[in-house]
DNA sequence: TCAACGATTCAAGGATTATTGAAATATGGA
DNA sequence: TCCATATTTCAATAATCCTTGAATCGTTGA
């Protein structure tokens, strides 16, 4: 991840309507979920979830396919920890005091990376 | 960091001037920088800087203490710390796939932390 | 082919954010 | 006190972003 599209994905992040999204696509895991089904569960209308899913998807923090009728949209894993990378290493030059905290939640809540680490 | 919060740092993150700033004033550490010698390293007018000055200390990622004539603006650690948190938290709900990559940077950046996962 | 469904696009308006230069404020030294 | 320095504030403008509702597009089933 570089810096234009690190911007572009802290932009997307900055809106609460987007940010509620992202949450939402997050846990829905790799079915994703169609743009009806995230307008009715962020209560927005159609088209205004659609200005923001095609903010999210400009930031690359998601993808979409079509399914039959619907559009399905996807949360971007390999984006959202460029971006956490992004702001760790590049933002924050790697500075211990800033990212030991964040090792900490990383160590609970990856426990697969426990392997990594030896 | 609540969401409140979060929604103000990725706002303030996302313009290229201030997150140049926040670069800046990560690697000056505890010492912090002049508002002026910001502006000239970041070839902004002063009345440019200032403006965004205040926008990233709104959103709690800077602070700012007078020194004589100038005022020196530092980052705020604990609260970038707590944005990457956030993001690893409460916005990918802590899932493996996206904090791995991130928990191995925080591997090599923070040995500090190596301690905290026994 | 036609109607219905799911979604996007478009235009208009309002709201927020960014830039600029001039004026104001605060501090310290002659 | 007066001047220079460091910085902010202000007003005006430009640019970007958000919301809304109507119109449009693609897909499916009757």
């Amino acid at each position: 991840m570089d810096q234009r599209q690190a911007l572009a994905a802290f932009g997307a992040l900055s809106q609460e309507t987007r940010l509620h999204i992202i949450r939402m696509l997050v846990v829905s895991g790799p079915d994703g979920m169609a743009a009806g089904s995230i307008a009715e569960k962020a209560e927005v209308s159609p088209s205004n979830v659609s200005f923001h899913l095609k903010e999210l998807e400009r930031s690359g923090l998601i993808a979409q396919q079509r399914e039959s009728r619907s559009i399905i949209y996807t949360a971007n894993y390999e984006a959202l920890g460029g971006l956490i990378r992004f702001l760790m290493e590049d933002c924050c030059g790697g500075n211990a005091e800033i990212c030991a905290p964040a090792a900490a939640v990383a160590a609970c809540c990856a426990p697969a990376t426990k392997e990594e680490l030896q």
